[in-house]
DNA sequence: CTGAAAGCGCTTACAG
DNA sequence: CTGAAAGCGCTTACAG
């Protein structure tokens, strides 16, 4: 593998020439630069990463902990992992993906052997010890989520509380007054998750602000437990006339059906919002209003706050994006009886 | 950040003497590796990972190469991301991810800077422009999956010919003669995705060669397009008494739906086996015998396979996992009319 | 606008 | 059983 003597020689420059042509540090006449860009071109060269990381301050790599726990929906997690990966890459930086088993330990040890300039935390929960671990390290970081204790700590994450009330007041303004809320799995409000809980909240918070009736119930994710919680919902809310789905596509894909089947219409016998969304619900029948849970949005903005911890000149704080509502007709004022 | 000088000085010994005792590569007085155990405790030392990298000839990084195609089920691509992590992990090596954007680009970037020591390719189609940057970059590496040309090649699969035939053998050998095949999506067939269509054609020349009824079917996602597909099958094949599974977790949680409804009962009047799933059967009404899609062998196998290229004893080839049958109550024998 | 040189933190022959 | 020293391939003051 060519290096930077070999790029030197062949432009006939010395090797700090070189790296400045190559890092922009400093002004190279124009020459120069055309005879080491040939050089490159020629050698096939790339700067050796470990030299880099040694001799620079940088090593290009963040560490992504995403840890799939159970009852978190893959693709919405793989979309996040994803999106992370994307948004690294725009400020060339690469990620190095740590898993469950190593949670904390594998976040120590690329952080104590300066493989990585910063750590993301994708799925955190209320009390998560990666946290505690991130404050320890004092190295650059950002959480996707809200623990309970934000203390010292970089937060971003869709602004569930706010998303919740969006939905209440769209049915509320079309007219609703008994509103039910279908919820994830009874596992993923037990175990600490951070989300969903902040979603219903918000969510019973607002509808007694507005002074209607509503109900939530968490919703297994198979079809005998969608089917269940749906009787649950219309027995603790008679003449239900909204419902806001908070679960993952399957689920929302079998209480389509479920409707369907009992001669129940979208929207005209019940409203139907789909909130924080990983997935597209234009494919749906019928198709959902939404409020898209923004991964993109969220990892993009995770990198740009570790990246400006990196420049120095950030503080911990915790950022909410503001969800939006997409109207796609499955919503409608309710029929009065 | 403590550095190999500093654990000599605590240690009182030498940095030659620190770095031996760390890697074990010559012997040391059992006295001596006390103190400069201590010394690393003390100071939480950890070597440097660039430094390790440039002098060192590892720098103890995978690259995972793990595009998320159209049509790709999320979860059991997630689950083969994370065996990898696992499986690279046990040989102290991390994982760096990379994803569809930068598919070749991103490879060549992180071979030619010595960033990772070898390339895991998930997802390969037949014709996959990754396979021949491979080739040509000459680093160790594996693939998860057969593409048409193996030449040069480290691969790694579950034996999805053999699978088909499993299956069917099971079927026959039941009594059955009239036997369907549920498939994934067409884009799947139709993207050059390489186990779809092998299936496929096993399962074909299997049914065949038993001089029996079969036919195949793929199957969009969406409840309604599992519904035609399955009457498109019971069109193409009257009276099919065993239906093979190849399909993600919710189609196969659909289609037993289905049957539930229209009163066909499992297996008293249809023998069903899930084929190559990446999820567990044992929690679907009726649970399915099952031909597991082991992501954990397959990692695991690939990261060997990699390790055995580092140490230079390995030469090319392609290494089919043996399929496991499952039965989990979900085969009989067919009723005879 | 460019170059010579120090040094980042390790590993590993070489030497005893 | 241990140590002194070279050198991996860069970056970046320092100097002109």
């Amino acid at each position: 593998m060519a290096n930077i003597h070999d790029v030197a020689r062949v432009a006939g420059v010395s090797i700090s020439t070189v790296s400045y042509a190559l890092s922009g540090k400093r002004s190279i006449a124009e020459s120069t630069r055309r005879r080491i860009d040939l050089a490159v071109q020629e050698l096939d060269y790339r700067p050796n990463a470990g030299a880099q990381m040694l001799k620079g301050s940088r090593t290009n790599i963040f560490a992504l902990s995403a840890p799939l726990h159970s009852g978190t929906y893959a693709p919405a997690h793989m979309t996040f992992v994803l999106a992370i990966v994307k948004a690294a890459r725009e400020y060339n930086y690469d990620v190095l993906l740590l898993t469950q088993d190593e949670a904390t330990s594998g976040l120590r040890r690329v952080a104590r052997s300066s493989l990585v300039d910063g750590i993301l935390l994708l799925d955190v929960s209320t009390e998560d010890v990666r946290t505690d671990l991130i404050r320890e390290l004092g190295l650059p970081a950002t959480v996707v989520g809200i623990p309970s204790d934000t203390t010292g700590l970089t937060c971003v994450d869709l602004d569930f509380e706010r998303a919740a009330e969006m939905s209440v007041q769209r049915l509320v303004g079309l007219g609703h007054s008994r509103i039910g809320l279908l919820g994830q799995a009874p596992i993923v409000y037990e175990r600490g998750s951070n989300f969903p809980p902040r979603f219903r909240d918000s969510f019973l918070a607002e509808t007694a602000k507005h002074g209607i009736d509503s109900a939530f119930i968490p919703s297994a994710e198979d079809s005998a437990g969608v089917k269940s919680a749906l009787d649950a919902l219309s027995e603790a809310l008679p003449a239900m006339t909204a419902l806001v789905l908070n679960s993952n596509e399957p689920v929302q894909s079998m209480v389509l059906e479920l409707l369907s089947q009992r001669g129940i219409r979208v929207p005209e016998d019940l409203s139907v919002v789909s909130a924080c969304s990983s997935f597209e619900t234009d494919h749906l029948n019928p198709p959902l209003d939404v409020i898209p849970l923004p991964s993109g949005e969220s990892c993009s903005r995770a990198v740009q706050l570790i990246m400006a911890q990196l420049q120095g000149d950030a503080l911990p704080h915790v950022e909410l994006i503001e969800p939006r509502y997409i109207a796609l007709g499955s919503t409608a004022s309710p029929h009065l009886p």
